[in-house]
DNA sequence: ATGATGAGTGAGCAA
DNA sequence: TTGCTCACTCATCAT
């Protein structure tokens, strides 16, 4: 109701309080009582009141900004949050690429070694055999330094 | 200012308008100017705005409940955002796991297929790839059929 | 005119 | 008493 930018709230009807609204806000306890002193108990009544007002205007405009800081906090934080949603996506989907081709190498890796298990080694197995683990050992290497570390 | 459950605001002076807050609120234009007919200009520029102050009062609640419904609103979407967090560190956790337990796998089924490259069969050459490949086979498909779909 | 919102006010609760 | 918050009112803006 009151826009103290627009409209100044000042008493300047009969005896002037003289006390500006920032000084009667700011005051102690104390402070006050002194300024109480000179005054009619009518008067008094009403100066105190009007610094409960001004107390209250100033509360009032906390509770706003505390309002809107707790919103804000509340976006940072989903904001936050959807980011390690899409981290941990794209970690996942990376991991199952490297899983999907360690078990390909696996499986032929297996292919091999059950026929070498069934019969006699033929030249052609061997050159197989060192065809299959060369390939695999630089896959492994590359997607391990790539995105993995080591395991202790 | 106004507590309605606590104090009732009822026109009960002088003329006595006889329009509740509710009926006036809720009145069309037409309605309302029905009611203008037989009132004095002061008076029916009076009851408009009281009309108007009863709107806003309406105003300011939805305005209020907008408020919290938003926060509810942010919250419950942080909490999702937060479940899906747990869910995907979770599946990442144990994509880990299976991709350390298929590289461990490998590696055995590797030196076995390095030694066979190397030299002749032997007996013992024989049962140990037997058993490096039963195991291998039981494990690769317990964890596959736990979690995750073979691939196209 | 209607609806929405920022700011100010008083009531009332809590510390 | 002090601080906070709710409901209300008014000013102001937009539609």
């Amino acid at each position: 109701m009151l826009l103290p930018c627009v409209q100044v709230k000042k008493e300047t009807g009969e005896n002037a309080p003289m006390l500006s609204d920032d000084e009667l806000v700011s005051m102690t306890v104390r402070e006050l009582n002194q300024h109480l002193r000179g005054l009619t108990k009518e008067d008094a009544v009403r100066l105190k009141q009007r610094r409960r007002t001004l107390k209250n205007r100033g509360y009032a405009a906390s509770c706003r900004i505390k309002r809107v800081t707790q919103k804000e906090e509340l976006e940072q934080q989903k904001t936050e949050l959807q980011h390690e949603v899409d981290k941990l996506a794209q970690e996942n989907a990376s991991i199952k690429l490297e899983l999907e081709a360690l078990r390909s190498n696996y499986e032929a890796l297996q292919s091999f070694a059950r026929s070498v298990a069934r019969g006699p080694i033929t030249p052609a197995k061997v050159v197989a055999t060192t065809s299959v683990i060369t390939i695999v050992k630089s896959a492994d290497h590359k997607t391990s330094s790539a995105h993995f570390s080591t395991p202790s």
